[in-house]
DNA sequence: GGTTTATATTATTATATAAATATATTAATT
DNA sequence: AATTAATATATTTATATAATAATATAAACC
């Protein structure tokens, strides 16, 4: 066994590993949703949810497509639904 | 859509969100390991291993138990296995 | 009981991340 | 062009995490 190099794929767990990340991204895996929607439905700050989407969109795990006054956010990276699917699991 | 409490599982990601302690989850998920196992195929130095395991136990993801002078690791939180899994999938 | 092997702990120092608040930008509207 | 709505950025302060090195404990064997 050689060791590897698990440098990207422990930077996207550490950065979907956040309270409020996991809340955005399951919103936004439900459907694609613009700042105004998440901060309304989940009761945070506009300027916290603006802060954590840039996080995730500066590494890649959402896209951000502006449509007039809003931005449309949406999840690019496919394993992201799967660890929350897992995360679901009974830890034994 | 209501803010939930990810608090327990953006802790679990953030544990297992780092290069080294995926080195050690991937061994251990193959099978059990005591340190000096470990530290050998993986050519990290022994006081990181422990302190890495320590972190991991702590956390309830791996147990330990004494077998004379060796300490067996195993990874206890059956999430883990699928999040690794989930993590090869392509990007996109 | 002393030595070796296996593992754990502590301390130090550096770096990264967090939340909160305030302010700035951008585009549509009047 | 001024205003408003939507979003982004910057600053500050606090806290958490990292790597390394040194040292400590615990069991087995002679």
């Amino acid at each position: 066994m050689e060791l590897k190099d698990f440098a990207k794929e422990a930077d996207l767990l550490r950065t979907i590993g956040h309270p409020i990340r996991l809340n955005i991204l399951t919103v936004l895996l439900e459907e694609d949703a613009c700042v105004k929607n998440i901060w309304g439905c989940l009761d945070i700050p506009q300027a916290t949810v603006s802060q954590h989407l840039a996080i995730l969109k500066n590494k890649g795990i959402v896209m951000a497509q502006r449509e007039g006054v809003m931005v449309r956010y949406s999840v690019t990276d496919h394993r992201v639904g799967k660890i929350i699917e897992a995360l679901k699991g009974k830890v034994q």
